[in-house]
DNA sequence: TTTGTAAGTAAATAAACGTTTACTTACTTT
DNA sequence: AAAGTAAGTAAACGTTTATTTACTTACAAA
């Protein structure tokens, strides 16, 4: 049997989120992606089902559960509240910003039902996402470090800040002047922190 | 001359948010807005050049300008910032909560490349969006009352905090309990404006 | 060295795409 | 009432789409 060439199940992952990136999710083609990844159409068939199931696959498996592990890295639930937050804010940051691709692919999952429904139920199936924090954050509310808001809302005031500022940050990139700092990025930080903390 | 149908036209556009809300931008197609619009595909083309131009002019006319507006009513820039922040808090939120195609399209904004140029080329052209913020935020750094941040990082600690509560909020109608409730937001907007004044 | 088999290709499929053509309709102007 | 005209329609245009068919290739096992 012939096996399997991994260069090419890489490159047609990596292509597609580049084009992503750059045409967005509606301009992806399983002809262009294909040919940008040369390849023929069919050979993309013959681990995925359909366009659907690719780009489902990709987000879960090229971009959702690397970001985690990036997040993750480091981190340990039984930090003091600020510095697990700093943390994970760093190296959610340090990920991104050298990723840009799966980045985009990540903001598609905000807009796009397919994509969005694909996190739903990986969240629902795979126990929890982002477990540890989960637990930081409940453990922090039963010391009393924080106040009883549910997890979600926490969520909301964490992590869509620092997406926003990561997407200035790309912006910014192609401007004379980057405003986007690490420095700046530790005292947003500070400044979330202070928010929440009694 | 025959005079314009201006509901048709009001109807082409609703249906197109409608579409992109349900199935997503990448499932949007001409032919499938006219016919669920009860129009000829030409009848689109009258108005605008092609399915770009269409895209564009949806998301900034009849989205990003009624947003601006919503998110304004009633704000002064020379409200206390707490009471300032809070007034486009509520604004926006329920502005948003009652239309949810209009957050849908806003939500692709940040990921579609081509409404993305289109918000930015706006922002430039259109002097600045959310002008009043800009100058209410401006004259409380002046005033020794917040941080001297950019604009845009103040941008990003205000608003996506609340984007986020009201995806979630959205999230939550179809589940048996909601957690976004007005007092969540209130509490929420408070914790935002306890992390950022001095 | 031969053989079996999944990996992989090039070309083709029908359906759907964005857009246009050829025509009709409905209203204003004269 | 008749003429002029842009709005609007139905059907068609060539192209691109997702996916498949028919075939070839490259390797592990025998």
């Amino acid at each position: 049997m012939r096996p399997k060439n991994l260069e090419k199940e890489q490159a047609i992952r990596t292509v597609a989120l580049d084009i992503i990136a750059k045409e967005g999710l509606e301009n992806l083609s399983m002809q262009k992606l294909a040919k940008a990844a040369n390849v023929s159409p069919r050979t993309i068939y013959i681990k995925y089902e359909n366009k659907e199931d690719f780009l489902v696959k990709l987000f879960i498996n090229e971009v959702l559960e690397v970001y985690e592990q990036a997040v993750l890295k480091d981190f340990d639930e039984h930090m003091e509240f600020a510095d697990g937050v700093k943390k994970i804010w760093m190296n959610t940051f340090q990920y991104l910003k050298n990723n840009r691709p799966a980045f985009a692919l990540l903001q598609y999952s905000r807009s796009s039902p397919l994509l969005n429904k694909a996190y739903q139920q990986q969240h629902i199936q795979q126990g929890q996402f982002f477990a540890p924090i989960h637990r930081f954050i409940a453990a922090n509310i039963k010391a009393g470090t924080i106040k009883n808001f549910h997890f979600d809302v926490y969520r909301a005031m964490i992590f869509p800040v620092l997406l926003e500022l990561v997407s200035e940050y790309f912006d910014y990139t192609e401007r004379p002047k980057q405003i986007i700092t690490e420095k700046v990025l530790q005292e947003c930080c500070a400044t979330v922190i202070k928010g929440i903390m009694k």
